[in-house]
DNA sequence: CATGAATGAGCCTTCATTCAT
DNA sequence: AATGAATGAAGGCTCATTCAT
């Protein structure tokens, strides 16, 4: 029982150092010796838990989905309406983004793009969470809240495909700012995509501003 | 002088067939010695032109972007207002893109995500091609032909964001529909960023127009 | 007491294990692991018995050599003439050899061609067994029973390397049929060599000549 | 041309050597470096022309086989009678063997007991070189030279496995004396084997101590 | 202009073996 | 008595790269 504690305790360590190297100097440049070092432990000892390096890499995601998982069914139990979900959702993401950009630079700079790993089991959780994000897209157009004239996919599209954009930068620059800065006025344009403008009786500023 | 063509043409055919093999197997995967024998050259030869296997694959995006950005201003100038010329510079670059998937798979697949790529000479033809996105932006802003509250660069970053997402996606599914297709759904939703909400009732351009 | 045959017949089972292990896919082919899996054991205690791999491997054959001693040193008091004798041992090494055959592929595809097991304490045993044959045709020479103009040592090269040779490819045909069906058609073989043309009728030529 | 002569000598120069340290050491013993290194190489080169370090093993058999191959061939022509046949055939293999022990300790001690290798290409070479001497029996039982009452296959058997018997037990000895010492008696032994004794002028021994 | 020949450097991976418990 | 955890040491193999011709 404790063996098991310790062991799953060294494996998410060994995870934990592999993404912390990896996401600094990419997969290939990135020795198995290295992170075996900087892990504490032996080239050997590594391959106790993980078969092959590609494994290793492959196997990063894991925990952290599950946990971005959970987390997210937790909150979106407390928030009403679909507009509030999405702002939810994508706050969370871009938060354990923040949080955890090693592992985050793991994700978008190197799997995302990796055929390989699109069709291993770890990728399925990564599938499972854009459903998250549709399911909030049709109860929104559902309630009503969300614009039904807009392509769910393509709204989906320009949800993740923008939230991933920021963050890629981000990771790419060198992480100088604080990430959550970017997340209120991201989301500023993506309520401008997403909401029906029912309680906007015309427009606003601009008709404001022209009767002025 | 000929003999200054011959090797041009030669350059270019080296790195087509190279952008073709990165694009299928990636960049770590593939060897010089494939990107020579597919190229009906020797690897020594390879060395001629290019220092390194990365230089090699850096070197592909310079004539693609030049003749992007070419294509480019010369259609732009045909094009009047803003949201006219936001259309057709993300449809020109769709265009490019589902034209050229080797270049394309090369450029968000492999080129985006490389840190070292960045701080490249290529690189910066990225970044001015991203500049002729800003100033159809605040082109438009100024025109009020955009909304003047959404921040530009979360704007920018949405179009290019929400684009590259689709291109990505559709490259890692294996291209198997007309990438075009999904221009003008795409482009739907970036108009409901980018208007001034034309169709609700008491819209920007209806008010310009009432007013007059 | 009991402790001790507990641990010898652990050690035998180990090294039956063993046997069959490496017969199957040679030594280096084979790890400790799988030894000690197949044995239900665990690798450690392999460690318990046996020094090494290589130990493990020359401690294959004792028990065997020792069971085939005592078998044909009981067999032959009850055998009478050289030429019988030689019939039972090579009958029982070869009934030996197709009774075990892990044992025999160890000894006769891996340990016979190893310089390191030819130094061995174990190696001797095949040697004494060797001067069993050795004993019998010297009886056979002595009593008159076999040919004194053949030369003894090589007598014996061809009587166990024919043997040997019959084996050895039974083994590495997959020991489709069952051994012994060779024995007696290549014990006839081994008769003409040994005995003094009995079937001849008389000794034409020389008879004819000593008659001159 | 003179290149494609240069390579050929090359690597029969690595495979001279291969065998060399192969016939030392033992394959698993063996590493590419020091075969490398005593060819005056790199790693690197050897792989070159053997693919793998297995391949470079199963390589050595082959011109040695062709050579003997074509040697017995021509010599052959000129020797009339099965049993003399027989007689150039072994003399030839053993004096082949005795000429070339490296090849000789990898093809007896290494190759003949490793199956993969029996599955080889070049393992036919091996069974075709048997084909001679099964060739060498049938003429002699056809034109009445050979016992006709001897079962060929224990027959070659006997031939083959005592010749390989002295062999083996000559390399694994350290090769003291010259082998060629042994084929006489060897092959005294052998003939007493093969032939029939219509010829053979009685049972000296036998017929004297009879006479006596 | 073009290349065949050659290699240095290095990494992933495997296992026999040890030892604390 | 038995083992799980841990590793040191080593080796096969790959390639980007160079250079004489």
């Amino acid at each position: 029982m404790v063996v098991k504690k310790k062991m799953e305790a060294r494996k998410k360590q060994i995870l934990a150092v592999a993404a912390k190297v990896f996401a600094e100097k990419g997969f290939q440049e990135t020795t198995i010796s290295e992170i075996a070092k900087a892990a504490g432990a032996s080239d050997a000892f590594v391959y106790e838990y993980f078969s092959t390096k590609e494994n290793l890499l492959f196997s990063i995601p894991r925990d952290h989905m599950q946990k971005l998982h959970e987390d997210l069914n937790f909150h979106l139990k407390l928030v009403r309406g679909a507009v509030n979900k999405l702002h939810a959702t994508l706050y969370m993401q871009l938060l354990y983004y923040s949080e955890n950009p090693d592992f985050t630079a793991v994700l978008l700079l190197i799997l995302k793009n990796n055929r390989k790993f699109i069709d291993t089991d770890a990728h399925k959780e990564i599938r499972d969470y854009l459903k998250i994000v549709d399911r909030c897209i049709s109860e929104g157009v559902e309630s009503g809240e969300i614009n039904a004239d807009i392509d769910p996919y393509y709204l989906r599209a320009t949800l993740i495909g923008s939230l991933e954009h920021i963050v890629i930068n981000w990771l790419l620059r060198g992480k100088p700012e604080n990430l959550m800065d970017a997340f209120e006025p991201m989301f500023e344009v993506c309520l401008k995509l997403i909401q029906k403008k029912p309680e906007a009786p015309g427009c606003p500023l601009l008709c404001q501003k022209m009767s002025t």
